[in-house]
RNA sequence: GUGGGUAUAGCUCAGCUGGUAGAGCACUCGGUUGUGGUCCGAGAUGUCGCGGGUUCAAGUCCCGUUACUCACCCCA
């Protein structure tokens, strides 16, 4: 026996019928976005190292450890993208997309990667939604923004998640904030690595789950309190347009997030049917990051919604979602001269849009009706040498158990008939 | 990178203190000479993750290893 291989460690992967749920989760998010007005982008899988170096910061984990890099054979350092943000700044930048009217609303699917030890809902290339908005500072866009993620998520049946809201503040209050948090950190107990984090990037010690750490950040400064006048209104405005939406949402005073280009409004739409990682999208805006990555300076906002992770709270919320059915029509022919009527058949049907199956390999009927059980299809067409001889065709419905005849002519019609009723 | 758990049929799993493998589901065929989903009958499928050790004998005990999985760090 030849070698049998295994798919990468921790990659999703999804095979019948589950790819059907895949499927209706991406298609159900995206569709949010295109509603909205949002534009498709497809993007390159690869980038250039720099871009993810420069754009979603040196110090950040995503960077500093998890990413999958390598030199092509002209010697240029690549990366697998671990986010989308950073490429649809740079392809903003380079097709100049912004020079047509502002902002610039596009929208992206894809799997993005990351070498992280894999765990429920983590995987090395997992698959997301995401948007961005680029050219805009009103804080209206911040809860359109979160109010398409939101549809998105409604229109699985999806109830069961939390919005939790902060604001990162603007890039001189952030600083500020920054100062005051490092200054509280190195009075604290800390191990070595939390320690160094402290002073590389204060802001997601708060975020550790550890309670050795979380005892001691209780009276940790917020960064609401330090908020610029310009920040703290907005971020006013975004809760009141929210309010407006009637979105629900908790405000998320610690709420940080690991990529180093987000300000002010930042959130994350949590689930609690997840484990460990509950995060099923976030976002935020990214103030400074299209002038870092050598465009205009313009500001933006944008999330990533995780097609994993939602699918996973799909099924803890036991929601039946995706059509299991792989086929509207079976067809059943009964000898040869009967499969090569029944094809020409199903090119017709295929060609009005109906899904049609064919029961191959001259099987039984009994055994071809069980696979057409199982295909999920409504009808049955059934033709052998009897039919052939009438000039008729003989529709089962597989739901009612009803048959009829119906001459070869108006077979594609009336079958296009039974399946609208 | 760190820690825990698991590994037996396509899937979910059973296999007591060691005696060379089983159930349910699924699959194929038949009961119905041309009609599915229910029912009944029959059949196919396993180097018991891999390597080594102990033993007359290992799915079972020991060691190693790999994979999977859950959690931490972090994030979708």
């Amino acid at each position: 026996m030849a070698q049998k291989f295994q798919a990468p460690k921790g990659v999703a992967e999804y095979t019948p019928p589950d790819s059907n749920e895949f499927l209706a989760v991406r298609t159900s998010l995206a569709a949010a976005a295109q509603r909205a007005g949002y534009s498709y982008l497809e993007l390159p899988i690869f980038e250039d190292t720099a871009l993810y170096v420069r754009g979603v910061g040196e110090s950040t984990d995503v960077v500093s450890k998890e990413m999958y890099t390598f030199d092509d054979r002209g010697g240029r350092s690549l990366t697998l993208r671990p986010e989308g943000t950073a490429g649809v700044v740079r392809s903003v930048v380079e097709h100049n997309l912004d020079r047509a009217g502002l902002p610039v609303k596009v929208w992206y699917a894809g799997p993005f990667f990351r070498a992280e030890r894999p765990q429920q809902g983590r995987y090395r290339q997992f698959n997301q939604v995401g948007l961005e908005a680029l050219g805009s500072d009103d804080p209206a866009l911040d809860a359109e923004v979160i109010a398409v993620a939101a549809e998105g998520f409604a229109a699985l049946g999806l109830t069961g998640y939390r919005i939790l809201l902060n604001s990162l503040g603007d890039t001189t209050s952030r600083l500020e904030y920054r100062e005051v948090l490092t200054g509280f950190l190195q009075k604290l107990d800390l191990d070595e690595a939390t320690r160094l984090r402290a002073q590389q990037n204060p802001l997601r010690v708060l975020d550790d789950k550890r309670p050795a750490v979380q005892s001691q950040l209780a009276d940790a400064p917020l960064m609401v309190d330090v908020l610029s006048e310009s920040a703290r209104d907005h971020h006013e405005a975004v809760r009141h347009y929210l309010r407006e939406l009637r979105i629900e949402w908790e405000d998320a005073p610690r709420l940080v997030r690991g990529l180093d280009y987000y300000t002010r409004t930042t959130f994350e739409f949590v689930h609690d049917g997840l484990g460990a990682q509950s995060a099923i999208g976030g976002g935020g805006r990214f103030d400074g990051l299209m002038a870092e990555l050598g465009g205009q300076e313009l500001p933006g906002i944008g999330f990533g919604l995780g097609v994993d992770r939602t699918l996973l709270a799909c099924r803890a919320e036991g929601l039946e979602i995706g059509d299991q059915s792989r086929c509207d029509v079976f067809l059943i022919p009964v000898g040869e001269k009967a499969k090569a009527r029944l094809m020409s058949t199903g090119s017709d049907l295929r060609a009005r849009g109906i899904r049609t199956d064919f029961a191959f390999d001259g099987r039984s009927l009994k055994g071809s009706m069980r696979a057409a059980d199982r295909s999920g299809a409504k009808l049955v067409a059934i033709v052998g040498d009897s039919e052939l001889d009438a000039g008729v065709v003989n529709l089962k419905n597989l739901v009612t158990s009803d048959q009829v005849s119906v001459s070869t002519g108006d077979v594609a019609e009336k079958i296009q008939e039974m399946l609208n009723t």
